[in-house]
DNA sequence: AATGAATGAGAGTTCATTCAT
DNA sequence: TATGAATGAACTCTCATTCAT
């Protein structure tokens, strides 16, 4: 039900199957998050996971397919952690400060993730601008409804979604680089209040 | 140890060795550019630089070397564009408006300086830092002395300097693949407006 | 040492083996046909013949094996559809038309067999000698019988036979390149003319 | 000068590169006639050339390429060999003995293109009918004067070239399996004869 | 008898780097 | 300094065959 619904049917039928599947993308997250697409290898990944690496080919087609599987899970996994913050949030800027703290949190604790977004862009385009476009969207269409309830700024367009996410990106990716012993809610704290002082109404 | 004081060993004598350095050099932002680092290759950078594959060894020490002389040589040349601008703003907004803007104008003039800055933080992850805390220390550094002159509000902190960076990279570096058809000023505007209300004294 | 007999362990003992393997032969007919010994797969002709890959080899021991039986398998069918046309001739020199025809006609029926038999040396030498020699064989046979007849030049000899089935087979496995609109009659009609008098003016 | 006139510059510049290809060109006439095609294996063939396996990409760009070359390597030194013993005939039907004849000899002195040429239909289909359209062409044209001159019936057509053909490539190409012990010579007469009066009695 | 996951040796190919001329 | 041939380790991917269920 995840990359392309069905591909060619690699999907496996048993519960063996369905394990190995699973270790091979645990592994993958690893080898692609320290090495990089390239420089990461199948061979690598399948002796992480403990199977041959024939096995490999057995539930993806290619590298490729693999890195684009990771990646639409990890987007999954990244909106499944940070939609329930922002959805218990009492008004639109405590939401996306409660959206950028949630994220910061969910990339100190797998920092794979980091590389692997980043390096999206150039492995396959498509599916980046599928995320980002829809993260976009999503901030865009909060910040539309938050005007008409009078909480933003009435003349808030789609320019600020994308410099919001900007501010959310940069910040939450390299936030490990940046200032590893700076607790994420402090960080967060001073985005809300620049954000509020920008966008309120 | 080497990278930036441009390489003590390899620096070219005569006339021709200096052209056939800039050939190449020039030849390597088109396939860095195009191809990423692990895709682009060397033979392919001597192949459009018009020299024999050999002779790349007598320029440079490595295929990250280049790189690197690459990257340091953009980070110059992205600063030498931007910073009279910044330079001829009447006060600390304008200056941020100002630099935003003309950074857009050099990235869609210099479309492979996209990628190569991007690939940057893995290829070379200390030029890298070099580059953005230099950059996001400018930014600070400016934010508190316009402060002390009452022109921002006086509690910012480098945080809010990494945000503006954020923005500026994401919406700089993106800015051809989200509105290629929109005027980069409009852009400016648009964040101009929201810097100014969420940094105002 | 099994491969003519019928491989006598793995013969199947109900009906639905003895279809399953019949299902197995036909598609790997076409798989070989089709890309020939070394880029057929098992794997391929499993899922044409629509069951497991690892139930082949229930019913084959190995590639080999089921190209051996192919092999036999299709020289049985191509002597069973020419010897009643050999034998409803009236005379050697009628006979030998007859065959051609009969066989330019079975193989534009089944063009797979023509890569098969023309792989079968390489792939199975022992069969493909058994196969020429005994078709050489039975033309030598029909010469020499004929000869004792009058039909043909009394100092006929092995030599004879292996030009005639030469041209044969040549013209056979070739027609559908050389001619595919040519009526496999006319051809047949030259070839006979040109057997019966040569080439002297 | 052969394969494909300038393909893609991988013509050697230097004397010594100009020997590694012929190395690796003789090494591959035996490794691909020994083990056919897909079963020759390119690091067998550098190998048997004493050069390392990456330099076969130096020469040639893939496994097909090779073989290519070496299929028109083949077919110019059949041809030199073959073409000034038939123009040395004094008629028609001695140009055909003396041009079996010699190619009888010369696959006996070179056998590793026996399955060299068998294969080259299937590896290499364009350069296969090329192969056989020009040589069926040469005998046709030959027969046509032949016939001009009164010394083969005034009805020859294409057909008969391509039974001549046919038998020559099969008595050739198998002469070594067939029977070894047997000069060229008297094959080659026992054709001839046949050619010149049929089987008639 | 049937299934499909697991295996691993081996293939073709690329490319940064070295070196003799 | 310039050239281009030479190197070999490393990579992705294939597939005949085996095995547990």
């Amino acid at each position: 039900m995840a990359e392309a619904a069905g591909a060619e049917d690699k999907t496996p039928r048993t519960e063996r199957g369905r394990r190995t599947r699973r270790a091979l993308l645990d592994a993958a997250a690893l080898e692609f998050g320290e090495h990089g697409f390239h420089l990461a290898s199948i061979s690598a990944i399948t002796r992480r996971a403990g199977v041959a690496l024939g096995s490999f080919y057995t539930y993806f087609d290619s590298k490729d397919a693999i890195f684009r599987a990771l990646v639409s899970d990890m987007s999954a996994r990244v909106r499944d952690h940070v939609a329930p913050a922002i959805r218990g949030a009492p008004d639109a800027l405590a939401a996306e400060r409660a959206g950028l703290d949630s994220f910061l949190g969910f990339v100190r604790d797998h920092k794979e993730i980091y590389r692997i977004i980043d390096e999206a862009e150039f492995v396959d385009p498509a599916s980046f601008r599928r995320h980002y476009a829809s993260t976009a969207e999503r901030i865009a269409h909060r910040l539309r409804e938050a005007a008409a309830r009078g909480e933003v700024r009435a003349d808030v367009e789609d320019a600020h979604a994308w410099a919001v996410m900007g501010m959310n990106v940069f910040l939450g990716l390299r936030y490990g680089v940046w200032a590893e012993d700076r607790p994420t809610g402090q960080v967060a704290d001073v985005i809300a209040d620049f954000l509020r002082r920008g966008l309120a109404a």
